[in-house]
Formats: C-alpha cells, structure tokens, sequence
DNA sequence: AATATTGCTGACCATATGGTCAAAATATTC
DNA sequence: GAATATTTTGACCATATGGTCAGCAATATT
C-alpha cells in the first residue's frame, strides 16, 4: 500500500540512523501541529534538542524532509482491517477495524494530525497516493463488505461510505481532541475515555450495519 | 452561543465595510487552507486584490484579523440543531441536525477547515469558547436526546458521544474532500455526491439510534 | 598510528515575512 | 468648493526564515 519512495542519504548503515529518527519524530509532531507552511525548522531542531543544520545534514531541504515523515506515516498505516474476508464474521471484523483505528488515532494521533493537515490543503503531495494507493485499498475492503451484503451478513450498505464514516469518526478524536475532551469534560484521553469511545463506536457502526450489538437489551 | 468579541475599527459606517469584507473573505480561505502560522499577509492580499498595507489598516495585527474570521465563523454557527425539543420527533431532528450540518461543511469548507486547523493546534484561541460555549450548548442538546431517550423515543445513548459522531462524520467531508472524492472516485462534491452522502448518513445514524430508517424494507 | 569517511555545528547569507509610515486618493462635512 | 476626515498604497524596515559552508569531532578503515 505504499508508492512514496524518498530514500535519503545513501548510508544509513548505523550511527546517524538514531539522529535520523529523532529528526523524524520531531517533524512529525512539528508538521501535525502547524502544516507544511507552517512548521518552522529551528523550532523543530528545537523539539529534536539538535542544532538546526544538522537537520539538513540529514534531509536537504524541508520539503524532503516533510516528505520522509509522510512516507513513514503511510507505511506504517498498512495493517488495520486487512484480516477481513468475505468469509469473516461482520460484526467481528468491523468491531477490529474500528478499534484498531481508534488505537492509531489514540497512540499516534500526530500521524493522524499531519494527514489531516495535508487532506485539508488537498493533498499537494498525497493525491497521487490517494488514486494509486489508498483507492485500490478501499475498493479490495469494499468488496469485502459486499461479499457480505450478497451473502445477507449485513444489510444492504455502500461500503466506501461505511468506511469514510469509520475513519471520521476515529480520527477525528486524534485531529479534535481538544474539542472532545472540552465537550466530554474530560481533562485527558485516557484508558477509560478510550474505551467508552470504543465501545460507543462499535455498538454505532454495528448498529448501523443492521447488526445485532454485543449487550442485547 | 457567542463569546469572541474582537469589534475592530471604531467607524464601520459603511464604504470601508465592503473591502473589509473582502479581507476576512479571503483570510478564512487563507487561514483555512494553511493555517495561522502557515498562512501569509502577501498571499492573503493577493486573494483579496489589495495592497497588503490595506489589510493592516484594517486589521491591526495577523491574529487580530485571524480572530475576527474566527468570531465571524462561531458567529454563523449557531443555527442547527436548536429547533429540536424534547417534544420533536427523534428520527425528524436528528435527519435535520445531519442534513444542516452536512450543508454547512459543503457551503462553507473554508469555515470548517479553518476551525479543524484550529483544533488540530490545540485550540489557542478557542479554549475558552469551547468550554464556555460549546460545551453548554452540548449539554443543552444532551438533555433533549435525554428526553427522548426516557420516552422510550429513542434506545439508550450517550448524547454527547452521538453529536460528536455526527460532527465528525460530516465535517469530514468538508476538511478531507480531496480524500472523499479520490476514495468515492468522483471529480466534484455536486449535488448528487451531497445528496447521496446526505442519505447514507441519515439513514445510519437513524439506525445507529434505534430508530427505523425512512425506506422501509 | 595515520588516514579517510562520516557526522555535527557555529557563523553566516539571501530572501521572505509581518508590520510601519508618510503621502496620495477618495469621501464627507460645512 | 474649501476643509476635514477616512481610506488606500508605494516605499520601506527590522526581524525571522530556510538554507549554506567551512571547519571541527567522531568514528571506521587501512
């Protein structure tokens, strides 16, 4: 699922590869918060606790260096919901799908933070991506939900909508945390906000499936 | 549901509003597509097609602009979803509640943009009106789906959680429409994708609440 | 131990940035 | 229509920004 391709300096054999990944870290934080544009290279050396030019010791220029932390980000997005097959139990597939991305959201929530940030300026550097990655993605999982449908697992549902309404509603408590917590009054996201979340979540989108939920009332 | 108040020039008689209007018009697209540190004073002129030296006749500061388009975004958000009482029938205001909201982000996705932007910061300036605001006005909706829900109108729900959802789910069309349509392979948000979208989201939160969908089958 | 390679950094640069200001243009008042 | 107040703008400024570079430090290599 992944197309970026930016390999960087040559040798990555060992010792810098530690700096390497602290400049990505900090990047990644750094870019979720305040976007391409907005991210400013000494604070970012700042958050790495390295002098600036080493980050261009690293990565020549910002552009490349935002792109190594999306290309990272994508690939590490490959998991979630591929055990599902047309012969998995809906009710169980959808309840893993949905959990596990509350749990990228929750435990990486400046991954979600950066992509929603370049989703919102229109994908200057995901839009191929998105066509040649991400759609095929959906398309492969969507067949999946409509092997379900034909075989009167699940009601009748658009799948690529099913799966749109699934990331929403996940990534947004990674995106609008702030709001969330303010709206929950809550002071942080913890375990058992967590939980409740997903809880919440599953027993919605089975629900909305047409399935019965786990607690029968 | 108002609690910015950032009243700029003394004298707003009337020739100079129209060119200020033209400043905050452009500044939530700027500020929506990149953010307050990532957008700029030169490129927000050009969209404008002023001297940049006007907008600071205008607007002292960029976060003094920047507040205003904000206070003039809450401003305009305070319509939907209000009508509903404890009285209203479930299935009819909740349709309501997601079809403005929806509307919303389709008519305005700078306004939602700039408000995910916002958030995804960590709210600087929006804290307090997120607590002070949001969060009543939250509350205040909980108590009608409350309501229903001890009419037996409408199954169990946590009322806080079920607005978030729908939030999310139709703001995500506005800040993430580059994905949607890449994902749905459509070319523009039109009518059809509005209304198809409309639907589906109707009809699944509908069910995700217990209640029966419109198209019985 | 000498040498080559890689990794790191202080000082620096060209340019972009938010913002100012005095003067010009326009509108308003008498 | 002269006088006054408001709005607009070209020229300009101090600073911040992404990025460079020469040299130093550390680590491999021979």
């Amino acid at each position: 699922m992944v197309s970026l391709d930016l390999s960087n300096n040559p040798s990555d054999s060992d010792g810098s590869h530690e700096t390497k990944q602290k400049i990505l870290s900090a990047a990644k934080n750094e870019f979720a918060q305040y976007g391409f544009e907005g991210a400013r290279m000494q604070r970012l050396a700042n958050r790495a606790a390295i002098p600036k030019p080493n980050i261009h010791y690293h990565f020549k220029t910002k552009q490349q260096l935002y792109l190594a932390v999306l290309e990272q980000i994508i690939a590490s997005w490959n998991q979630a919901f591929n055990h599902a097959t047309a012969e998995s139990d809906p009710a169980e597939a959808l309840e893993t799908f949905v959990r596990e991305k509350l749990n990228q959201a929750r435990f990486d929530p400046a991954a979600s933070r950066l992509f929603a940030n370049e989703m919102i300026q229109g994908a200057p550097n995901l839009k191929h991506y998105l066509s040649t990655d991400m759609r095929p993605w959906v398309l492969d999982r969507s067949h999946v939900i409509l092997a379900w449908v034909r075989a009167k697992k699940i009601r009748p549902i658009d799948p690529e909508r099913l799966i749109f309404l699934v990331w929403s509603a996940t990534q947004h408590y990674a995106d609008f945390q702030v709001q969330a917590l303010a709206l929950l009054n809550r002071a942080e996201f913890d375990d058992s906000v967590a939980q409740e979340t997903a809880d919440f979540l599953v027993d919605f989108v089975l629900r909305g499936c047409g399935l019965q939920p786990k607690k029968p009332c």
